[in-house]
DNA sequence: AAATATACCTTGCATTACAAGGTAGCGTGC
DNA sequence: GCACGCTACCTTGTAATGCAAGGTATATTT
Protein backbone atom coordinates (compact mmCIF):
# COMPACT_ATOMS: atom_id res chain seq x y z
CA UNK A 1 0.00 0.00 0.00
CA UNK A 2 1.21 3.46 -0.93
CA UNK A 3 4.08 1.97 -2.87
CA UNK A 4 3.36 4.47 -5.58
CA UNK A 5 3.74 7.41 -3.20
CA UNK A 6 6.85 5.97 -1.62
CA UNK A 7 8.54 5.23 -4.93
CA UNK A 8 7.82 8.70 -6.18
CA UNK A 9 9.22 10.09 -2.97
CA UNK A 10 12.49 8.21 -3.25
CA UNK A 11 12.86 9.53 -6.80
CA UNK A 12 12.64 13.05 -5.41
CA UNK A 13 14.96 12.17 -2.59
CA UNK A 14 17.67 11.21 -5.07
CA UNK A 15 17.68 14.72 -6.51
CA UNK A 16 20.90 16.41 -5.62
CA UNK A 17 22.05 13.44 -3.62
CA UNK A 18 23.12 11.64 -6.79
CA UNK A 19 25.40 14.50 -7.73
CA UNK A 20 27.29 14.19 -4.48
CA UNK A 21 27.58 10.43 -4.84
CA UNK A 22 28.83 10.65 -8.39
CA UNK A 23 31.45 13.23 -7.48
CA UNK A 24 32.42 10.95 -4.63
CA UNK A 25 32.73 8.01 -6.98
CA UNK A 26 35.06 9.97 -9.26
CA UNK A 27 37.13 11.42 -6.45
CA UNK A 28 39.56 8.57 -5.74
CA UNK A 29 41.12 8.94 -9.18
CA UNK A 30 39.13 8.59 -12.32
CA UNK A 31 36.05 6.76 -13.49
CA UNK A 32 33.87 6.38 -16.55
CA UNK A 33 30.10 6.56 -16.75
CA UNK A 34 29.15 2.95 -17.14
CA UNK A 35 31.47 2.03 -14.29
CA UNK A 36 29.88 4.56 -11.94
CA UNK A 37 26.44 3.21 -12.76
CA UNK A 38 27.49 -0.29 -11.75
CA UNK A 39 29.14 0.90 -8.56
CA UNK A 40 26.29 3.08 -7.33
CA UNK A 41 23.72 0.42 -8.17
CA UNK A 42 25.19 -1.72 -5.43
CA UNK A 43 24.32 0.86 -2.81
CA UNK A 44 20.87 0.22 -1.40
CA UNK A 45 18.41 2.98 -2.12
CA UNK A 46 20.61 4.52 -4.76
CA UNK A 47 19.38 2.92 -7.95
CA UNK A 48 20.60 4.75 -10.99
CA UNK A 49 20.40 4.25 -14.73
CA UNK A 50 22.34 5.49 -17.72
CA UNK A 51 19.66 7.95 -18.68
CA UNK A 52 20.27 9.60 -15.33
CA UNK A 53 24.02 9.65 -15.11
CA UNK A 54 25.09 10.86 -18.53
CA UNK A 55 23.20 14.14 -18.33
CA UNK A 56 24.72 14.73 -14.90
CA UNK A 57 28.23 14.03 -16.13
CA UNK A 58 27.70 16.38 -19.07
CA UNK A 59 26.59 19.08 -16.66
CA UNK A 60 29.65 18.51 -14.48
CA UNK A 61 31.85 19.07 -17.50
CA UNK A 62 29.93 22.13 -18.59
CA UNK A 63 30.34 23.57 -15.10
CA UNK A 64 34.04 22.85 -14.96
CA UNK A 65 33.83 20.33 -12.15
CA UNK A 66 35.45 17.54 -14.14
CA UNK A 67 37.88 17.00 -16.97
CA UNK A 68 37.46 14.20 -19.46
CA UNK A 69 39.54 12.16 -21.84
CA UNK A 70 38.78 9.20 -24.04
CA UNK A 71 40.57 5.91 -23.74
CA UNK A 72 40.24 2.90 -25.95
CA UNK A 73 39.10 -0.33 -24.39
CA UNK A 74 39.99 -3.83 -25.47
CA UNK A 75 36.59 -5.05 -24.30
CA UNK A 76 34.17 -2.71 -26.08
CA UNK A 77 33.78 0.87 -27.22
CA UNK A 78 36.00 3.69 -25.97
CA UNK A 79 35.51 4.89 -22.42
CA UNK A 80 35.21 8.53 -21.40
CA UNK A 81 37.08 8.94 -18.16
CA UNK A 82 36.26 11.72 -15.70
CA UNK A 83 38.57 13.38 -13.16
CA UNK A 84 37.72 16.05 -10.60
CA UNK A 85 39.10 19.53 -11.13
CA UNK A 86 40.00 21.74 -8.18
CA UNK A 87 36.60 23.33 -8.47
CA UNK A 88 35.01 19.91 -8.36
CA UNK A 89 36.97 18.91 -5.30
CA UNK A 90 36.07 22.10 -3.47
CA UNK A 91 32.40 21.77 -4.31
CA UNK A 92 32.35 18.15 -3.17
CA UNK A 93 33.90 19.15 0.15
CA UNK A 94 31.24 21.83 0.62
CA UNK A 95 28.49 19.40 -0.34
CA UNK A 96 29.71 16.80 2.11
CA UNK A 97 29.72 19.32 4.93
CA UNK A 98 26.18 20.47 4.09
CA UNK A 99 25.07 16.87 3.86
CA UNK A 100 26.39 16.07 7.31
CA UNK A 101 24.68 19.15 8.74
CA UNK A 102 21.37 18.14 7.24
CA UNK A 103 21.65 14.52 8.37
CA UNK A 104 22.36 15.73 11.89
CA UNK A 105 19.49 18.23 11.69
CA UNK A 106 17.02 15.59 10.57
CA UNK A 107 18.12 13.20 13.29
CA UNK A 108 17.37 15.87 15.92
CA UNK A 109 13.82 16.03 14.63
CA UNK B 1 33.21 30.64 -5.15
CA UNK B 2 30.67 28.27 -6.57
CA UNK B 3 28.10 29.52 -4.12
CA UNK B 4 25.64 29.54 -6.95
CA UNK B 5 26.19 25.87 -7.69
CA UNK B 6 26.11 24.92 -4.04
CA UNK B 7 22.92 26.85 -3.33
CA UNK B 8 21.21 25.29 -6.30
CA UNK B 9 22.35 21.90 -5.13
CA UNK B 10 20.90 22.34 -1.64
CA UNK B 11 17.60 23.32 -3.22
CA UNK B 12 17.57 20.00 -5.05
CA UNK B 13 18.63 18.18 -1.93
CA UNK B 14 15.56 19.46 -0.12
CA UNK B 15 13.29 17.76 -2.62
CA UNK B 16 11.53 14.91 -0.95
CA UNK B 17 13.41 15.47 2.27
CA UNK B 18 11.06 18.29 3.21
CA UNK B 19 8.07 15.99 2.95
CA UNK B 20 9.53 13.63 5.50
CA UNK B 21 10.41 16.49 7.84
CA UNK B 22 6.96 18.02 7.60
CA UNK B 23 5.27 14.71 8.31
CA UNK B 24 7.63 14.33 11.23
CA UNK B 25 6.72 17.77 12.50
CA UNK B 26 3.02 16.91 12.42
CA UNK B 27 3.45 13.47 13.95
CA UNK B 28 3.60 14.30 17.69
CA UNK B 29 0.01 15.53 17.58
CA UNK B 30 -1.09 18.36 15.39
CA UNK B 31 0.42 21.42 13.83
CA UNK B 32 -0.50 24.24 11.51
CA UNK B 33 1.44 25.51 8.51
CA UNK B 34 2.91 28.71 9.80
CA UNK B 35 4.06 26.89 12.93
CA UNK B 36 5.85 24.20 10.93
CA UNK B 37 7.65 26.84 8.91
CA UNK B 38 9.02 28.41 12.07
CA UNK B 39 10.05 25.08 13.53
CA UNK B 40 11.82 23.74 10.47
CA UNK B 41 13.56 27.08 9.87
CA UNK B 42 15.53 26.50 13.05
CA UNK B 43 17.08 23.35 11.63
CA UNK B 44 20.29 24.19 9.83
CA UNK B 45 20.21 23.45 6.14
CA UNK B 46 16.46 23.10 6.10
CA UNK B 47 15.33 26.61 5.23
CA UNK B 48 11.74 26.65 4.14
CA UNK B 49 9.23 29.32 3.16
CA UNK B 50 5.47 29.55 3.03
CA UNK B 51 5.42 29.22 -0.74
CA UNK B 52 6.98 25.81 -0.25
CA UNK B 53 4.99 24.39 2.60
CA UNK B 54 1.42 25.18 1.67
CA UNK B 55 1.49 23.29 -1.63
CA UNK B 56 2.99 20.31 0.19
CA UNK B 57 0.33 20.36 2.88
CA UNK B 58 -2.39 20.58 0.24
CA UNK B 59 -0.92 17.56 -1.48
CA UNK B 60 -0.79 15.63 1.78
CA UNK B 61 -4.49 16.28 2.24
CA UNK B 62 -5.29 15.35 -1.34
CA UNK B 63 -3.41 12.08 -0.86
CA UNK B 64 -5.14 11.26 2.39
CA UNK B 65 -2.04 11.50 4.54
CA UNK B 66 -3.47 14.17 6.84
CA UNK B 67 -6.78 15.44 8.12
CA UNK B 68 -7.42 19.12 8.75
CA UNK B 69 -9.67 21.29 10.81
CA UNK B 70 -9.84 25.02 11.35
CA UNK B 71 -9.50 26.62 14.72
CA UNK B 72 -9.86 30.24 15.63
CA UNK B 73 -6.92 32.01 17.15
CA UNK B 74 -6.99 34.87 19.58
CA UNK B 75 -3.77 36.22 18.09
CA UNK B 76 -4.53 36.39 14.37
CA UNK B 77 -6.47 34.67 11.61
CA UNK B 78 -7.79 31.12 11.96
CA UNK B 79 -5.27 28.27 11.90
CA UNK B 80 -5.63 25.14 9.83
CA UNK B 81 -4.42 22.26 11.95
CA UNK B 82 -3.08 19.06 10.41
CA UNK B 83 -3.07 15.57 11.90
CA UNK B 84 -1.61 12.38 10.44
CA UNK B 85 -3.99 9.68 9.26
CA UNK B 86 -3.05 6.00 9.52
CA UNK B 87 -1.87 6.17 5.93
CA UNK B 88 0.28 9.15 6.79
CA UNK B 89 1.80 7.38 9.77
CA UNK B 90 2.58 4.28 7.74
CA UNK B 91 4.14 6.27 4.93
CA UNK B 92 6.27 8.25 7.37
CA UNK B 93 7.54 5.02 8.91
CA UNK B 94 8.48 3.70 5.48
CA UNK B 95 10.15 6.97 4.56
CA UNK B 96 12.19 7.02 7.74
CA UNK B 97 13.44 3.50 7.07
CA UNK B 98 14.43 4.37 3.51
CA UNK B 99 16.13 7.52 4.73
CA UNK B 100 18.22 5.58 7.23
CA UNK B 101 19.21 3.09 4.55
CA UNK B 102 20.33 5.85 2.23
CA UNK B 103 22.24 7.72 4.92
CA UNK B 104 24.07 4.50 5.78
CA UNK B 105 24.71 3.77 2.10
CA UNK B 106 26.17 7.21 1.48
CA UNK B 107 28.40 6.95 4.54
CA UNK B 108 29.87 3.70 3.16
CA UNK B 109 30.90 5.55 0.03
C1' DA C 1 -4.34 54.88 10.36
C1' DA C 2 -0.14 52.95 9.61
C1' DA C 3 2.87 49.45 10.61
C1' DT C 4 3.92 44.77 12.22
C1' DA C 5 3.08 39.99 13.06
C1' DT C 6 0.25 36.21 12.15
C1' DA C 7 -1.78 33.02 8.88
C1' DC C 8 -3.39 31.39 4.71
C1' DC C 9 -2.99 30.65 -0.54
C1' DT C 10 -1.65 30.82 -5.85
C1' DT C 11 1.12 31.49 -10.13
C1' DG C 12 5.16 30.86 -12.92
C1' DC C 13 9.87 29.49 -13.28
C1' DA C 14 13.97 26.60 -12.89
C1' DT C 15 15.73 22.29 -12.00
C1' DT C 16 16.06 17.58 -11.76
C1' DA C 17 15.44 12.06 -12.28
C1' DC C 18 14.18 8.70 -15.37
C1' DA C 19 12.03 5.76 -18.85
C1' DA C 20 12.48 4.91 -23.49
C1' DG C 21 14.90 4.93 -27.33
C1' DG C 22 19.07 5.29 -30.29
C1' DT C 23 24.17 4.39 -31.86
C1' DA C 24 28.21 1.66 -31.91
C1' DG C 25 32.32 -1.58 -30.67
C1' DC C 26 33.69 -6.22 -29.25
C1' DG C 27 33.27 -11.23 -28.43
C1' DT C 28 30.82 -15.95 -28.53
C1' DG C 29 28.29 -19.54 -30.61
C1' DC C 30 25.80 -21.33 -34.53
C1' DG D 1 28.69 -14.67 -42.02
C1' DC D 2 25.44 -13.22 -38.53
C1' DA D 3 22.64 -13.13 -34.57
C1' DC D 4 22.96 -12.36 -29.78
C1' DG D 5 24.61 -10.21 -25.65
C1' DC D 6 27.49 -7.17 -23.14
C1' DT D 7 29.84 -2.96 -23.01
C1' DA D 8 29.63 2.04 -23.52
C1' DC D 9 28.02 6.23 -24.95
C1' DC D 10 24.13 9.76 -25.78
C1' DT D 11 19.31 12.31 -26.46
C1' DT D 12 14.36 13.37 -26.00
C1' DG D 13 10.13 13.96 -23.51
C1' DT D 14 7.64 13.54 -19.18
C1' DA D 15 6.57 14.15 -14.34
C1' DA D 16 7.53 16.07 -10.15
C1' DT D 17 9.28 19.31 -6.97
C1' DG D 18 11.13 23.80 -4.42
C1' DC D 19 10.72 28.57 -4.30
C1' DA D 20 10.46 33.52 -5.22
C1' DA D 21 7.03 36.74 -5.77
C1' DG D 22 2.77 38.21 -5.08
C1' DG D 23 -1.91 38.27 -2.98
C1' DT D 24 -5.64 38.16 0.95
C1' DA D 25 -7.11 38.82 5.65
C1' DT D 26 -7.10 39.16 10.98
C1' DA D 27 -5.26 41.01 15.34
C1' DT D 28 -2.11 43.94 17.93
C1' DT D 29 0.82 47.87 18.61
C1' DT D 30 2.32 52.60 17.78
Amino acid sequence: MDDRLHDNWTTQLRKGLLEMCILNAIKPGRAYGYEIVRRLRQIEGLVIGEGTIYPILSRFHREGLVETHLEESSAGPARKYYELTDRGKKLLKKMSATWETIVRGVRNL
